[in-house]
DNA sequence: CTGGACGTTTGATCCTGCTCAAGGCACCGC
DNA sequence: GCGGTGCCTTGAGCAGGATCAAACGTCCAG
């Protein structure tokens, strides 16, 4: 499951400049460092290949690690006691996380598809942080920015109606999809409907009737029922109700 | 409305320690500084004495300033264009707002009290933060268990009844409260039946039905409208349906 | 190619919380 | 003290989405 850092070097030919050939070094952590810094923090990854519905940490567990998703699909969720589960996100490659205040993670995070992650042990990171101020500024950017992401699901989650919420989730899972260039039309959902409803608040067969409402009013094609064409993007816009 | 450095200090009769009086300074953003650092970061606050229902930003807005409140409550809530409205959170002394990754705000603050600030210029902030590594990590900190408030509260959201997203409510305010050694018994609910429905996404009258049903099950007592005691915490620790 | 398992769709019915409506209460200015 | 204006409570009826149930695909192992 562990790569080496050797390992990883060969894999990819090119020993000096490891992140260079990262196919989400254009949006991750190490984007603001220059190439002696990149290498530093490098030399405290490590990478891993993570299969489908593997899971990277759970609510609780003692939060020993932060990652940085390259490649593949997570969701973090938390869960009450009664098994009801909420998922507050699905995160996209250059996607940081695992970065908590206290000892503990507070929620779980599975890939939902097979998948690759920078693994930094958080001891270790915590001291890069002290060296490079300015990649604590770059945490912090993403962690404020992480805080407009929750917002906007609050109010999804507050106040929109079911076909609201499917929409904003069509769009905003292409929106992000499209700043990673990763394929929007059609647009891979890689969760099923079951995380979509978690993710949505709402159940699995209200989730399938939205969608096929959508598809039957041409606003979406279903091409099978792991993507989607969106035929109509304004009026898919403005049935998402957004601000 | 504004008052100047030199009114502050003379108002509290210490002028080499101007924030060693200030009643949130256990918790805010000020805690990890050393008094000379203080000192600079204070040079640069303009202190303000708001209204009840002042409205400190609103979405869209240019960030021009940071904030940290002192005294008083404030909601911070996301709007949609016809007017439903998600309250995200009541702040409490010591909280720090309004700090955005872009360039305008992304929600509105409203005092629910009168209230007092700390309002920093945000080029300047962003001055000190550079010059002070460790605030930076402070920042940090404080926007990780934001994020932690802002899961939790999509849970709530998104997954709890009527009768859970009362029970949490009061439990969270509750225990923040406390931690800032605010009255808890009985506990003040500076906010109204519409704000409360805006943060537990119900409305007025299911807010209303709910701590009724609360009180005539003995779980609370009401005192007039906008205050609570809490009678059988054990209770309603149970039906908060928490974690 | 076939059987089975799992995920998805579709249908019928139910229920929680919303809407609409009216009445009560408390606070404030006059 | 008195009227008025918000805010809160309570009631009746409704509806959006949940629940329960069953059929349908699709993908994979054998």
């Amino acid at each position: 499951m562990t790569a080496s850092l050797h390992d990883f070097c060969a894999r990819r030919g090119d020993l000096t400049a490891p992140c260079r050939l990262c196919g989400a070094r254009e949006f991750n952590i190490c984007q603001a460092l220059d190439p002696a810094q990149q290498d530093k923090l490098f030399a405290l990854a490590t990478r891993l290949q993570l299969g489908k519905r593997d899971r990277l940490f759970a609510a609780g567990e003692p939060a020993s690690h932060v990652y940085n998703l390259t490649e593949g699909t997570v969701a973090l969720s938390r869960s009450l006691a009664d098994g009801r589960r909420q998922i507050l996100g699905f995160l996209l490659p250059g996607d940081f996380l695992g970065l908590e205040v206290g000892e503990a993670h507070r929620c779980d995070a599975e890939t939902l598809t097979e998948a690759k992650v920078c693994r930094f042990e958080r001891a270790a990171f915590d001291g890069f942080l002290k060296d490079n101020p300015e990649v604590a500024l770059r945490l912090l950017k993403i962690a404020s920015s992480d805080l407009a992401q929750a917002a906007r699901h609050e109010v999804l989650l507050g106040r929109k109606t079911a076909t609201e919420r499917i929409a904003s989730f069509l769009l905003d899972l292409r929106d992000r999809s499209g700043a990673r260039h990763l394929r929007t039309q059609p647009l891979a959902l890689p969760m099923t409907r079951s995380e979509i409803a978690d993710y949505t608040g709402l159940t699995i067969e209200t989730v399938s009737r939205v969608l096929g409402r959508l598809k039957s009013g041409k606003v979406i094609e279903l091409i099978g029922a792991s993507a989607v064409r969106v035929l109509d993007d304004a009026r898919l816009e403005r049935m998402s109700g957004s601000s």
